[in-house]
DNA sequence: TCATTGGGTTAATGAAATGTTAATGTCCGG
DNA sequence: CCGGACATTAACATTTCATTAACCCAATGA
């Protein structure tokens, strides 16, 4: 399991995190101050160290810097409030490590946590199958019959999505809800550029459909995944 | 049936609830403190726990990690008060999660319930049996010897409306109030159109009669109609 | 028997839904 | 302020499918 050593000195807020990025299947150190977490740090040499900038005592940035003394790779994310100094923030964006600005979606916070383990090589990226194509939602990868395409971000959602839901029968508004929080006549339209786009991607993949269920939404099959034995014909004759 | 795990330590909200669900058609497991739920979440294996954040002993955020650590797909849906500290709960919304604030309507519980089952595919499809063909209403087919058809909306909700009442002589006007909302002259047609498809879908079906009753509407009649061939053992986990 | 009426069936039609491509707007880093 | 990347909006093309029309037969009743 992965361990992950979060500095923080709300306690309310430490808490709530510690208890979310548990439940996101990360193990948790929670230190309330930087001396706290130098220490945790020294004992169980954590996958990637978050530290909030704003620590009474030893501060955010020292303790960073400490650690990176003792290790030079050990990836960082920094929290740190909106108010914070341009230049701290572009300190901090140069360097190799990454940080968030307070308030955050905890989901952002486990995005950025993840990008970094994987970038750092300690957290394998998942890889879908979709019939020849292997698709790496987290690097925005398509790949097979010799092209790898890079994805935009909501062409990959929205791919993911439709993957996570194969051969179910998936109603236009709760794609449009799911990957846009709504669903207006507009919105509905933008699905259906990047509905486009992505069969354009999959055109290669005879035995992968994106069917249009008119009226109701869409359905993606792919027959080699899900190798059914035979008899399926078109409604209509 | 589906089996909901219902986490709530206010005992007349938690009672409330149960049976406003159960009215739903739900099936419900009531734990009044986290131990409890935990106990019946490994019993039962539940489609979905709902768990009240504030609980004495362990709260409902530390119930939901653990639950997350045995089982990382589990849909958890969160209640919690409206606090101060909502901009983070917000976060809690990820994936095949959500949240909502009490105080709340039970319709939206059960809408919000009903979203999550249905994005995460534990909602099982309704399957309606037609003589020897399935029917599945969500998905707009229908199969059955050898074939499988895939339905329009409206062939489908006509199919279903008859079937909900098979042996029962359902009036013209009434089938056209119901799914088309109004009854004129060339509405009637178009049911006739309609009629007439889905008695060539039904064709093979030797034991099935959409019979007309001139002057007045249609029967749906099937001579085998609770179809058991091998004792009723649900095909689905 | 025929006349009449309700319904069956198939094909043509047109409106609405969706597909597709291009233009526009927006954000972000330099 | 500019340019690139990308989502959104617009504009136009295409497809789907309910409706409508047309023509048929079957039932009813005098």
């Amino acid at each position: 399991m992965i361990t992950l050593l979060l500095v923080e000195d709300d306690q309310d807020l430490g808490k709530i995190l510690k208890q979310y990025l548990e439940m996101q299947g990360f193990r948790v150190l929670l230190a309330g101050t930087g001396e706290k977490g130098w220490t945790l740090f020294l004992e169980e040499h954590p996958a990637l160290c978050i530290l909030d900038i704003m620590l009474p005592g030893m501060d955010g940035l020292s303790l960073g810097k400490k650690i990176k003394q003792k290790n030079a790779d050990q990836p960082l994310l920094f929290l740190t409030a909106r108010t914070s100094k341009e230049d701290i923030l572009k300190g901090l964006k140069t360097g190799a490590d990454d940080y968030i600005c307070k308030p955050f979606e905890p989901e952002e916070l486990v995005l950025r946590i993840r990008n970094i383990l994987r970038r750092t090589g300690r957290l394998e990226p998942e890889a879908l199958h979709i019939g020849k194509f292997l698709f790496i939602p987290d690097r925005l990868e398509l790949s097979g019959y010799g092209n790898t395409y890079r994805l935009t971000l909501k062409e990959s959602q929205l791919l993911k999505y439709l993957l996570a839901h194969r051969d179910q029968l998936l109603r236009r508004e709760d794609i449009l809800v799911e990957l846009w929080g709504e669903n207006d006549y507009f919105l509905g339209r933008s699905l259906d550029v990047f509905i486009s786009r992505i069969r354009k991607y999959l055109k290669p993949g005879k035995d992968i459909q994106l069917e249009t269920i008119r009226g109701v939404g869409y359905v993606l099959r792919t027959t080699i995944d899900d190798p059914r034995p035979n008899g399926r014909s078109s409604g209509r004759g």
